[in-house]
Formats: C-alpha cells, sequence, structure tokens
DNA sequence: ATATTTTTAGACATACTTGTCCAAATCGTC
DNA sequence: GACGATTTGGACAAGTATGTCTAAAAATAT
C-alpha cells in the first residue's frame, strides 16, 4: 500500500515532465505562427514528442492553447508579485535602488520569454479568445499598478514622493520604463542588460524629477 | 489623342477603385486573422470583387500583405507628418496646447484603425518578414522620435522647458501620453475621446512636471 | 454599335492540416 | 523475465486553402 504512492508519482513525473514539454514547444510555435499558423506535427516535433501524445495529453487543438496562456500567465504572474516584493519600500539612496527595481521588473516580467509570448498572444489572439485572457485582464495589470500605487503612496507618505494621485503615477512609472524599449519589444529584438539599465536610468530620472522631493531626513 | 488620356484615367479609376478596396479588405482581414489564418475568399467577399480579381491585382496571398503594409506605413507616416505640423511651436498656455497636442497624435496615428492595424502586423509578421517593415523601422518612429525631439529644443531654447536630452523627452512624452491606454490598446478596446483627454492631460501634467519651467516672459 | 479589356463564377488539381485509429515498440515496475 | 501503461509511427478520412484555368458576362472606349 505504502509503495503504491511510488509508480504513480514516477509515472506523473514522466508525464508532467513531457505536459511541460509538450507546453513550451506549444508556447513557441503559437508565438511564432499565430494559432491558425500553429502546426501540431511541429509542436510535436519541438518538443519531442510524437503528434499522438499532444492529442493525449490536450486533446484538442484550441484547448492546448487555453493551457499554454494558463500556463504562462501564471508564471507571469509570480514573477510579477516575486519582483514587487522586492520594491524599495524603505530606501537610503531612492533613485539607484529605483532604478535597479525598474531593471528586474523588466528582466523578470516584460522583457522575458513569457512576457514576449503573452505580449504577442494576447494580440494575436485576444480578440477572438476573449474569454481566455479575461482571468489575466482583471488579476494581471490591474493588480500590479494597484500593488504598485501602493507602495508609491507609501513613499509619498514617508516624505519622499510628492504624488497627486498613485495609481497615475503608478501606470506613468511603468509606461516611463518601457519607453526606450517600445521598438525592441515590439520587433521581438533582445535586449541587453546595458540597455536596460540606460532605460531604467532614464525613466527614474524623469520620474523623480515629477514626482520627487528632497531626500527626507 | 487628347482624349486618349481620358480612357486610360477612367480604367486606371475603376481599377484603383477595385485595388482600394482589396486592400482594405485585406488589411482587415490579415488583421483579425492573422497572415496564415486569412483566407483569401473571405477577403475577395468583404471587397465585393471576386477571388480572381484578388489574384489579377496582386498575385501572390504573400504579395497581397506586402501591398497592405505598404499602404498602411504610407498613410501612418503621413498621418504622423501632418499632426507633427500642428505642434504647439508658440504657445501661449504649453499645458493646454500640448494635451490638444497629444489627443491629436493619438487620435491620427496611434489609437485609429491604421495605427491598431500597423501595430498587430507588426507584432504578429514581424519575425517572419522583417524586410517587410525594414523601411518602417528605419523612417518611421526614428524620424517622429527626432521630429518631436527637435521641437521640444526649440522649446527649451525659448525657455519653456529645461531639458538635458531632448530625445530622452520626446520617447519619454510619447511613453506617457500611452500610459493609461496600454490596456485598451492590447486588448483592442476602442478608446472614447474623454479617455483619450484625460490620458493627454495626466501624461502632459507629469511631462511638465518634470520639464517645464515657470513661463517666460 | 462594336471591340477590347476587365471581371466574374465555377471547376479543378494540389497540397496541407486536423483529429482518429491501430498495432508495434518502449519504458518502468513487480 | 513478465506485466501494464504509455508512447510511437504511420495510415487514414475529411475538410479546407491556394493558385490556375476557362468560358461567359459586364463595362468601357472608340
Amino acid at each position: 500500500m505504502t509503495p503504491a504512492i511510488a509508480p504513480d508519482i514516477a509515472v506523473t513525473r514522466s508525464h508532467t515532465a513531457k505536459r511541460h514539454s509538450i507546453l513550451d514547444a506549444a508556447a513557441g510555435v503559437f508565438c511564432r505562427e499565430g494559432f491558425a499558423g500553429a502546426n501540431i506535427d511541429l509542436i510535436a516535433a519541438e518538443a519531442g514528442v510524437s503528434r499522438q501524445t499532444v492529442y493525449n495529453h490536450h486533446g484538442d487543438k484550441e484547448n492546448l492553447l487555453v493551457a499554454v496562456v494558463r500556463e504562462i500567465t501564471e508564471r507571469i504572474n509570480a514573477g510579477v508579485f516575486e519582483t514587487l516584493a522586492t520594491f524599495p519600500d524603505k530606501p537610503v539612496d531612492l533613485e539607484a535602488e529605483l532604478v535597479e527595481f525598474a531593471v528586474r521588473l523588466n528582466q523578470n516580467c516584460m522583457c522575458n520569454r513569457d512576457g514576449k509570448f503573452l505580449r504577442k498572444l494576447l494580440q494575436t489572439e485576444g480578440e477572438r479568445y476573449p474569454d481566455l485572457f479575461a482571468g489575466w485582464r482583471e488579476h494581471g495589470p490591474a493588480k500590479t499598478w494597484a500593488a504598485l500605487a501602493a507602495r508609491f503612496a507609501r513613499l509619498a507618505l514617508s516624505g519622499w514622493l510628492d504624488l497627486d494621485d498613485p495609481d497615475v503615477a503608478a501606470r506613468q512609472f511603468l509606461a516611463l520604463v518601457n519607453a526606450d524599449l517600445q521598438m525592441a519589444m515590439i520587433f521581438g529584438d533582445t535586449v541587453s542588460e546595458e540597455q536596460l539599465r540606460a532605460a531604467a536610468t532614464n525613466a527614474v530620472r524623469c520620474f523623480l524629477r515629477a514626482y520627487g522631493k528632497p531626500r527626507p531626513a
């Protein structure tokens, strides 16, 4: 009885290993070719499994897309949450620490593979399958903005910032951080860490010129 | 001899009328369905012509995509140029006039049909056909930024702004103007003029807090 | 009114994709 | 070594797409 668990685990491990492999490959192919252009044979080949296995695991092609989107949004949300936890709540050098935070945000959430995939899938399939992204739409960016706004509001309370509307400031911060990366992202280029840091520096400088206060005692 | 021109014009008129109709329909379908998912029968139906006519005019499906992209980028560039000409070079109330300029920019270039199409086509087919957008990549946003930067530099010279780097400021201005519209645009929602004006107001307020100077004499 | 050109509708061959079915092979466990 | 389940490769039918071809129809210029 006790060892009965072992085989289940082993089977499941191989199972989930292939599952992940398939989801990874499917994400890549869906992202590259779009839903209509995605070829299940190609997904199977890139995942290193047979086509039948793909159908065994995820059934329909549409079902597979759903699974891919769920996987990616979950990872993205986790990354955002994790990164938000590193916000400089009690800064010493606010400018430098905000720059580092912005770099982390871009590296972990916006510019990585998942971020690129989600952005692209959203734009290509968002209108065709609105339900697909409904969950992310509500729990994704809105929650991020709110969380960031709360951090900024606290910085305002402790005298570091002078804010009218923390929500607007949060959105503007994110927009500024991406200002110099728009082209690279829209063209799918990979951005070096130098570019990322330069963009973050420009963004934070502007942000603090607008909302910064002389350092509190 | 003189009337020999007339028939050519007439033929060409009908010809170009259908050409436009086809390009319009193709733009819509390519944008909705992606290149792989776009159905030439559907394009023909939406254009109100027969499928054969589509092939007569543009040959290949790929060729049709090229024509569509060329058409849209040209219109976009024209719209940007036209809107840039309305920049408040000699402002009286800089904040109000920048807000109006930002609204025009969004209405004429970013949020209209062409802007949405270009953005979507770029994201879906940009990596597959890099040459397709090479022209726009060089002559599109870069030129816009440079032109806008020049305007800002002049405002700085005349004492309205305090700028380190006009190029950075131009990119940041555009980023701020889009900050509140990101979600709507990525989800393909249509934005009301109120939303647009509110977004522009927030953007300009932030921009001027960062770079504005007390009004010159 | 006629002649020339474009447009149309439909048939057509070709090719590709999805999703299913099935027997053989593979893998891990007992 | 044998068992059970999963995986595999390939065959298969059905549907759909592209691009070509043809003869008839329509529109336009002379």
